[in-house]
DNA sequence: AGGGGTACGCACTTTTAGGTAAGGTACTAA
DNA sequence: TTAGTACCTTACCTAAAAGTGCGTACCCCT
């Protein structure tokens, strides 16, 4: 019922408490933040897929807002893109080193975010 | 090099592997990841702050942004309010049991994003 | 011959998050 | 009397995010 009032650890380097206003990590967390990053992410999470699969799981999603979240994370390094030339065209999405490290991040936050959700949106208002 | 091809464990609840558009995580993800919903919760993680401290801290956020976050944050039951009738008014904010919860999940996110922030974004472009 | 799947790119419009600026209260200090 | 502090609210406006729809290339299936 009582505020916790944890100091909580915090193991960030921000010496003066201060998160700067043009910090590069403000930039990467919108990305892997956005509305859509957060998703293609988590499904990448579970290995390899390609751009329709990609498109069912994240229900709600455009083809232009896909085209583009992906290669946003592409050009961060977090995921890479495996073009094959047959035909129909065949693309497959997977984490990179990086990206996986990050999912290990991502996943818990949106599994509680996922199980708490109803109770918190449901309760108010 | 390679891709890593883990399957990744993925506790998630999705049994078809599509996350759904109407899903109320949607929502609670969209404030906990909104660009100053972030920041405001990582802060808190550090304990109880007042609202001009939350202000100094969140370089750049503007007061209406300010005000807006925490009422979401507020609704939401991440974070409660405390009003003392002095003069000049102090309000201190701190995080629930339930914010405290989500800032262990979210802190090192963070942590992570900053540490890996300037080499992702300089290596691109 | 026609329709559909796959992976996009491009132009246009709508929606929304966020910025700017002003005001308001209830004081205190100069 | 003027200014200043702390904590907001409201109205207005813009820039960015996201949606919509169209086109493409190539092949398969019927």
């Amino acid at each position: 019922m009582e505020a916790p009032l944890h100091p909580a650890p915090l193991p960030l380097s921000f010496s003066d408490g201060v998160f700067p206003a043009g910090c590069p990590s403000r930039t990467l967390l919108d990305h892997i933040t956005s509305k859509w990053g957060v998703l293609i992410l988590l499904s990448l999470s579970e290995g390899e897929q390609r751009w329709s699969e990609l498109r069912r799981r994240a229900e709600g999603i455009s083809e232009k807002m896909l085209a583009q979240t992906l290669k946003t994370l592409e050009l961060d390094g977090l995921i890479s893109r495996h073009a094959q030339p047959v035909i129909p065209p065949r693309v497959d999405y997977s984490l990179t080193e990086k990206g996986f490290e990050l999912s290990k991040l991502l996943v818990p936050l949106v599994a509680w975010a996922f199980d708490n959700a109803e109770d918190i949106i449901n309760g108010k208002r």
